[in-house]
DNA sequence: TGAATAACCATTGACGCCCATTAAAACCCA
DNA sequence: TGGGTTTTAATGGGCGTCAATGGTTATTCA
């Protein structure tokens, strides 16, 4: 009812099409995975909300069905991404030296309170408790695409957060190099 | 009762899909395993405790049908895995000089304490006393997810050190750095 | 033969899966 | 370009299935 249409989407090894549903090329390459927009969607009374038709089609073709989500250490919302992002990550630590503190530091917070959400036929979630309430969430939940990753608001406290942060970006006139094609 | 929903999962050659049953392929490369979030189960009188199904489905297809545990020697908790990363720890401490005191020692921490937990029919594991008392473990088992391994802590026990865990990550500003998807 | 362990069965509640409904885009054609 | 049609997304709800748990019976070893 609330949720705005718009896109954000996948980038395969071809773009995937309107009919042609677009596949996985499951294949070499990790696929582009590109979160946009906001969109603001109903939790029902099972706790189940729809994840916007554009996310799930970013996460079109991962070897998990659904989203990964944790709570954000520094505001009161949810981190969510593809399991992809995940399995890169297990990577990354397990470079790190076995039993050292950091790994161990590490593996504590992130992965002990990832949870892995499924989507139902209709491309739900069920939105855990523990996560919800971090996130203050009852009635709505607003998806904020940010790239690589999404987030997860209350709508309202969203809606303060943006424009804190706003406020913020002009005073410090924060910049940003933009990454060359290749580098 | 306590557990929480939500998957964990095993990541195949193929996608498992609802009804057909997500098999191993047990094949060539090795099956990416990733052990997510945490599940809270009772243990019952007998000292049997279930494997939450996510971790059960990560193992699947493996040699041994159930968990190593092992005391870890840093925390007072149960390190867990499957049989298949003992082999590849096994092979790392193969290649530590021979007879040198660090190997000595991991051999002996290690592999003298793991003890390999089989599954009965409903996905249980019994819990060895010593590991249970080393982790303070009576009424609930915490299984944490880490990645490629998983942890199980006497809940309570847990939550204080995430906490910790969490503060010294923020404070050390402890970063990593996502490794690229092909590198 | 008794104790400990493993295999088997039974219960219940949460969650996965399905179908129906509605609303809003996208599409098509005059 | 406007109106009518088609398609897709979001939402609600019912029901079957499976996971977690508890208990009972068979089996094995001392």
């Amino acid at each position: 009812m609330c949720s705005q249409r718009g896109a954000a989407l996948a980038i395969g090894g071809g773009t995937p099409r309107k009919g042609e549903a677009g596949e996985h090329s499951s294949v070499l390459g990790a696929k582009v995975v590109l979160f946009l927009s906001t969109f603001i969607n109903k939790v029902d009374r099972k706790g189940r909300v729809s994840v916007p038709a554009p996310f799930r089609a970013a996460l079109a073709g991962q070897v998990f069905n659904g989203i990964v989500a944790f709570r954000s250490y520094r505001q009161a919302a949810i981190e969510g991404c593809g399991i992809d992002r995940m399995v890169r990550l297990s990577d990354s630590i397990d470079e790190l030296e076995l039993f050292s503190e950091a790994r161990d530091d590490l593996a504590s917070t992130i992965f002990a309170d990832a949870h892995q959400l499924p989507f139902d036929g209709e491309g739900r979630v069920i939105l855990p408790p523990l996560l919800a309430e971090h996130a203050g969430i009852t009635e709505m939940a607003a998806f904020i695409g940010r790239g690589a990753t999404f987030q997860i608001w209350e709508p309202d406290a969203f809606a303060t957060h943006q424009q804190e942060a706003r406020a913020r970006t002009r005073a410090h006139g924060a910049t940003l190099r933009l990454r060359r094609p290749d580098e």
